[in-house]
DNA sequence: CGCATGCTTGAATTTAATCAACCCTAGTGG
DNA sequence: CCACTAGGGTTGATTAAATTCAAGCATGCG
């Protein structure tokens, strides 16, 4: 349905079968495993399961949550195409993995993981710097969750989106969205209301249209990067200009 | 002034002055290092910084945060005697750290802690383990920020504080708070004013005593955990219990 | 002793949550 | 093929929680 359309990842990922033999050569491990299917809501694994494995999005795209006693829910992250589940965690899940929409994957047990990595020194790198991508991910979104407004929230969210999608440097780029609004809401820790109502005041500043449910057409991109709060961002791979800063004491 | 005063941990460090020689072996990366003074508020490095150097806390602590453009500022965590700042990076510094009381550290340059890592089998599960924890406890806190009440982030910060310092399975057990209101605060996403009342609140309901402006006795630490919006901590560690969820879908 | 900083308390305001209708659309079955 | 329905989404009114603004209090330091 969503990112099943662009072939450039699957071709990426099956021309390195061998360990070592390029920046991506993590993704052969999975190369011989078979390809599981998950339909749109069904979970992957639960937040204290015992993590037999690791897994490769193919196609489609998951939420990780974690859930409160009283069933509040917190969404940590979304996962598409490319990702790996699991690289930072010892014996247990730390999250819950659900598929938002119907998503292809495959497994590998995790000691056979461990195993590969912990041999080849090709590949430890790519695991480290993995880790610490999803270590700055997780630094930017305490940032958002702590002190953004749900203005910036959303209109960040919108930005990383688009950022982490192809053909988000064309005129007038269509963020595909293929989470709910309540999915959203749980990741940028508002109501679906306020989601809602926020998206409108966007539409309205002329800032981005509705395009149907799941996908935003952006119309105003510079206004999008102002209103998320953030520094501006450098010109091209959608990450932040990290300023050399000196400003307290 | 704070954690000055217990002499294990730096006896641990210096017990294990060779690589392999046990589980905290990482620190003996350090051993041979010239202890660093700062003083309280100075500042370690900057947000955006090239990463030359991991430091290792001896004695006193930090606070690592990240600030937006308009000074709104985050505290993504406090550092005391035995953790080590830097492992996750790569190039640059992902936040700021400062001294929030007399400190000592030790340095060890970037590009040799990484050489030592790399060649020796033993120190890389330690490393892996610390991103992991690092990761677990961004996650928790992304849970605190996006979904937990005034009073629950401020009884979660409590029992947080109590469990890392030695002494916390005593019957009416002080929590040390080295850190200023303001501090505690932009680690909790609130402002200084609703930590204070908060805080008030809970001693008025005779769950913990005020013992000065940087200590807090903690007088029924039940009702603590309850209000601190968790599952029950287990009976040691003060992680919490993982349960083998199957709550939704 | 007196100031300055950090902390507490109170009143007013603001933001987002909650409660409640209603709408739209995709999917179903007649 | 079209009407119906259910789920997700939007919009509006009200409420609650935390922030902001403002004042006063303590503690520690010169």
């Amino acid at each position: 349905m969503l990112r099943a359309d662009n072939p450039q990842y699957l071709r990426e990922i099956t021309s390195s079968p061998h360990l070592g033999s390029g920046p991506d050569c993590l993704h052969a491990l999975f190369g011989r495993q078979p390809i599981e299917h998950l339909s749109a809501g069904q979970s992957l694994f639960f937040e204290g399961d015992a993590a037999r494995h690791l897994f490769e999005v193919l196609e489609g795209g998951l939420r990780i949550f974690k859930i409160l006693s009283d069933g509040r829910r917190v969404i940590t992250g979304f996962l598409q195409a490319g990702d790996i589940v699991g690289v930072s965690l010892r014996n247990h899940y730390l999250y819950s993995a659900e598929a938002i929409v119907d998503t292809k994957v495959r497994r590998i047990l995790r000691k056979a993981f461990e195993a590969e990595v912990s041999s080849s020194p090709e590949l430890r790198p790519e695991v480290f710097a993995r880790l610490c991508d999803e270590m700055a991910a997780a630094q930017d979104q305490m940032v958002l969750l702590s002190r953004k407004s749900a203005e910036e929230r959303v209109c960040t969210f919108l930005l990383k989106q688009l950022h982490r999608n192809p053909g988000h440097r064309q005129a007038n780029p269509i963020v595909e969205l293929p989470m709910t609004r309540l999915d959203i809401a749980d990741y940028l820790g508002l109501t679906i209301e306020t989601v809602s109502r926020t998206m409108t005041k966007l539409a309205n500043k002329g800032i981005l249209a509705s395009a149907g449910r799941h996908s935003v057409r952006i119309t105003r991109y510079c206004a999008l990067v102002q209103l998320s709060g953030d520094d501006e961002y450098d010109g091209d791979e959608g990450g932040l200009i990290a300023y050399g800063g000196g400003q307290r004491h």
